[in-house]
RNA sequence: GGGCGCGUAGCUCAGUGGUAGAGCACACCCUUCACACGGGUGGGGUCGCAAGUUCAAUCCUUGCCGCGCCCA
């Protein structure tokens, strides 16, 4: 029996009740051994991290596909957890410990670490509850941690695996230095951001005062400037990196400066009795049109300039420490530029270390901040009358994404690993289709990223993380193993080793969440599932995952890199199918950022709408590549229709519906119920079709019309007044196919209202069955109530357009005289069938088959056989108005009340339209290519389409004629 | 500079080689016994611009304009 739902709908209350039963029950994951699998991991949130519009929607877009799979039967595992997110989480910690005039440095790395612990003990778990208010069904029961103990051991033995196999390895590069974070960060935690800036033109004297003539041409090849010089121009939007110059080039191709190459000149800043000089030289870098054409080289702190060292043996003077600050460490700077300018004069070699070891800056400017610096040393040029000029630009500069600083190029020790190498197989298996990426246009995006991928930088100078598994001898020799005993066998006894004091990068780790977190590497892929290993058998039995769902910001970050570790770690890939959503936008477009202000809280909406509104929206609006616009309207819109469901239902139980016995659709025999089991079968196949393209747009809208348009507002008004017991089986098993179909968009209200429609304590709707209708589509019931719909609306329109009085009771009818005999008795059939609900709805009192004698009384459905009405009486202007439906016409009687004007403009507009549309058929027939070379059924439909709309200018001409 | 995407009703968005749809908003009507978070009926679009392909283009091609993102 159903029990009596109360009058009004409470969101919070139905979710937090459910949610825990749900969860308390072991719900989210039911044994289904036999079942076939379906997996998911979620991308696990940062443990810091508090639910943003974006978790919202990745995971509901996710818990919409594993409840759907679920109740389509399946062994359904959604892998949860979260990501100790190594610098955002230390960073979090040292924040806390500034506010107690504290920092991380006066501890340990040990207490450090421990505290770190303690305090995602403490507050880790926001996001995790959060996600439980959006109703997501992950399984709780294993929920995982990057930082867990299986977890790292997984993340050392990939470590030691790839360094093993050579796809890993140790190198001083220029790196991105974070000089907020103090760490080194990798390509694609830079942001590349446009701020306004300056190009500064300096003159860098030639050595000795020596003197060549500096010759302009424009592009014909005319001089337009011819001076003598006793220096080269150089253009820089970083004058402190001077101090690193290793030496000036140009192109070689550049005749302006063709007199001079292989000469030295000097750098303009220092104590002039220590200045050093540093030689031209001619590498392709340099853009003759760009600047003066002449480049300094600091091989140090510019990845351009980098490369130029590289290739012509300059030397790389690093200036800056940790936090970019000018160096203060090393020998007095006459002694360093002594060397210097001995290694320039290539009376002196060094090694790179020594190279490094060197401190170029002048004592005035040590350990001045770099932009303080940079200050300094413009003053100082300009001072000596050096400066050529000052222009305003704007540059391109690097910014780390989470430290929020300009980034510093630093020549480092770093771990890379080889990405190229790695990269292969995953490119393979997006180009063969063996991953498949939805939407398609994320290939060439994919393609394009991992054919130029960069080796990737993995190792961060930060205490939270996974300690790189790496020990050195006093030589710097590394030993790379699992632990330290074995590091130390490899070194072999007695020899000193030091741990490396690196974590990896978070992203290392997280890559390995397809299967790390389902048991790797304590079991094998390859193990075959057996009772007695739980684990085993969960990694055997969901790798591959079936899908990821993942916005595409982080396609390169984690998702690529999933491919890269799973096609090493496991020889397989990850998952069959990637899916792709945009990013959630504030309403005006712009981006949701904590800094604008216009960031959007789930929970807020959550707290007014409910969250089943919420996942609706997120849902209706991911249409496949787009952004999502937030829209507060919209999210109401479906909280009404969560309220329209529930309203539906209280409607349904005060009239003893309740629920469905069967799986199957009740056998039925009125047309409005066989109508309404068909309309299922096709709203099921629809959905079905949607959830296979992954299309949660279409999904969710085919729902949102079926239960709106067709359920609630034809099949509950057709069958008031006249429900039986096939009407009752049937409403309730309809009933119940929506809340099934339903579920995966709007989990709480459909629960609820599936709870209350019947004694269902042990067949929660969570874990019900996915529907089986058992039912095909009647046409004969389709075309039966289509007719009704069709009339109704005809009479709904023109009452409406004629102004007819809302209560006033009217007489409808067709000619007898025009009815074949079969019409007529089809008619005469389905008016009476259908007469309480036309009468209701359409306020209709009785059909009169003109010219026939038969009147049938439609409440009743009493019939006179010879009433003197014939279509004449009514054939007089303002008392009869004629619409087609079903293809036939019917007369609206209404005598002396409508309104004559408004019926003939009514009659004009269709008349205009009806008449446009033939004489665009008509061209187009006429048309003999048209004809000959469209496809058959083009042209029968537009035959058919000539036919109708002709007809229709008659009749309307006709009806139009009759008003006068 | 290279790549990708977008430009459809006032707003937010679907869509298709045969001249367009939804939700919201708007106008009018309705206190009809599930629901005013409701019911009903309407108005509203040269589908960014211009060429081309085609019997036919909003949909395909090219160019242009505008907007956004990614990469240098």
């Amino acid at each position: 029996m159903s029990t009596e739902l109360p009058k009004t709908f409470d969101p919070a209350e139905i979710e937090a009740r459910w949610y825990a039963h749900w969860e308390d029950n072991g719900l989210f994951r039911p044994a289904r051994p036999d079942a076939e699998p379906f997996t998911i991991v979620n991308p696990p949130p940062n443990v810091t991290g508090s639910l943003h519009i974006g978790h919202a929607l990745d995971n509901t877009l996710q818990d919409i596909v594993i409840r759907y799979e679920r109740l389509r039967g399946k062994d359904a595992l959604w892998v949860v957890g979260t990501d100790h997110a190594g610098i955002a989480t230390q960073m979090v910690v040292e924040r806390q410990m500034e506010l107690r005039q504290d920092k991380r440095t006066n501890y340990s790395r040990e207490d450090f670490v421990q505290k770190v612990w303690e305090w995602k003990e403490e507050s880790g778990g926001t996001i995790t509850r959060q996600l439980r208010r959006l109703g997501c069904s992950m399984d709780w029961s294993r929920e995982q941690f990057t930082m867990d103990e299986h977890f790292s051991a997984a993340v050392l033995k990939v470590f030691v695996d790839l360094y093993n196999d050579g796809l890993i390895y140790r190198a001083k590069r220029l790196v991105n230095w974070d000089p907020a974070l103090k760490t080194a960060i990798s390509d694609l935690e830079v942001e590349s951001r446009e701020v306004q800036g300056h190009m500064w033109h300096f003159k860098y004297p030639l050595e000795g005062g020596a003197t060549y003539t500096y010759v302009e041409r424009d592009a014909d090849g005319n001089v337009v400037l011819e001076e003598e010089r006793n220096y080269i121009a150089i253009a820089t939007t970083r004058p402190e990196t001077m101090l690193g110059d290793g030496a000036v080039a140009v192109h070689p191709n550049d005749a302006r400066y063709a007199p001079i190459v292989g000469k030295m000149c000097e750098i303009p800043v220092g104590p002039k009795e220590h200045r050093r000089l540093i030689p031209i030289i001619t590498d392709d870098y340099p853009d003759p049109d760009f600047g003066s054409g002449a480049v300094k080289i600091t091989g140090a702190h510019d990845e351009n300039d980098y490369g130029v060292a590289q290739r012509n043996g300059i030397p790389m003077y690093r200036l800056m420490d940790e936090v970019a600050a000018m160096r203060a460490d090393g020998a007095p700077y006459a002694e360093e530029s002594a060397r210097a300018r001995a290694i320039a004069r290539g009376e002196l070699s060094a090694t790179a270390a020594e190279i490094d070891a060197m401190n170029l800056v002048p004592e005035e400017y040590r350990g001045l901040d770099r932009y303080e610096a940079r200050l300094r040393v413009v003053a100082d040029i300009d001072a000596e009358g050096l400066m050529i000029a000052i222009e305003d630009k704007l540059i391109m500069q690097p910014f780390g994404d989470r430290g929020g600083v300009v980034i510093e190029p630093m020549l480092t020790d770093q771990w890379y690993v080889d990405a190229e190498k790695l990269a292969q197989k995953p490119i393979e298996a997006v180009r063969s289709g063996e991953i498949e990426i939805v939407p398609k246009a994320w290939e060439k995006t994919f393609f394009n990223w991992m054919e130029n991928i960069q080796p990737w930088c993995v190792s961060r100078q930060l205490w939270w993380g996974h300690r790189i598994p790496a020990w050195y001898d006093e030589d710097g020799k590394a030993y790379v193993a699992l632990t330290e005993a074995e590091a130390q066998a490899q070194a072999g006894e007695g020899v000193a080793l030091a741990q490396d004091e690196d974590v990896l990068d978070t992203w290392f780790s997280s890559a390995l969440w397809p299967f790390a977190t389902l048991g790797w590497p304590q079991s094998s892929p390859t193990q075959v599932v057996g009772e007695d290993n739980a684990s085993s058998s969960l990694l055997a039995r969901h790798y591959p995952n079936d899908l990821l769902i993942s916005g595409f910001d982080i396609l390169f970050f984690w998702d690529a890199r999933m491919m890269m570790w799973g096609y090493y770690n496991m020889g397989e890939r990850p998952w069959k199918k990637l899916y792709l959503h945009g990013l959630v936008r504030a309403a005006d477009g712009s981006k949701m950022s904590k800094s604008k202000g216009n960031v959007v809280d789930p929970l807020g909406l959550i707290d007014r709408y409910g969250a089943d509104a919420l996942r609706f929206f997120m849902a209706a609006m991911e249409s496949q590549g787009r952004d999502i616009k937030m829209d507060d309207k919209r999210v109401e819109g479906y909280r009404n229709f969560a309220t329209k469901l529930w309203n539906a239902t209280r409607f349904c139980q005060s009239n003893g519906i309740g629920a469905s016995k069967t799986i199957a659709a009740p056998a039925a025999t009125s047309a409005v119920n066989r109508w309404i089991i068909g309309e299922v079968v096709e709203t099921l196949a629809a959905l079905d079709k949607a959830m296979a393209e992954l299309r949660f747009d279409a999904a969710a809208n085919t729902v949102y019309h079926f239960v709106w348009d067709r359920f609630c507002d034809w099949y509950l008004e057709l069958i008031k007044g006249s429900i039986d017991d096939e009407t009752r089986a049937v409403a309730g098993w309809v009933l119940d196919q929506i809340y099934v179909m339903l579920h995966p968009f709007m989990p709480f209200i459909t629960e609820e209202l599936w709870s209350k429609q019947g004694d269902r304590a042990n067949y929660p709707l969570i874990t019900a069955k996915w529907p089986e209708p058992q039912a095909s589509v009647d046409p004969a019931a389709k075309a039966e109530v289509d007719w009704v719909i069709e009339l109704l609306e005809n009479l709904r329109s023109i009452r409406a357009e004629v102004s007819v009085p809302p209560g006033l009771r009217i007489i409808v009818g067709p000619d007898r005289r025009k009815l074949s005999d079969g019409q007529y008795q089809e008619l005469v059939n389905r008016f009476t069938k259908h007469g309480p609900a036309l009468a209701r709805i359409g306020k209709l009192e009785a059909v009169i088959f003109f010219n026939s004698g038969t009147r049938i009384n439609l409440s009743s459905g009493d019939w006179e056989d010879r009433v003197e009405e014939s279509l004449t009486s009514y054939a007089v202007p303002g008392s009869a108005v004629p619409f087609i439906a079903g293809g036939v016409e019917y007369v609206f009687g209404l005598e002396g009340v409508i309104d004559l004007a408004a019926e003939k403009a009514r009659l004009a507009k269709a008349l205009e339209a009806s008449q446009k549309e033939a004489k665009s058929l008509e061209g187009r027939l006429a048309n003999p290519s048209f004809v000959e070379r469209a496809k058959p059924e083009a042209v029968e439909k537009a035959r058919a389409d000539y036919a109708h709309h002709s007809a229709e200018v008659e009749r309307l001409t006709a009806a139009l004629a009759r008003l006068g």
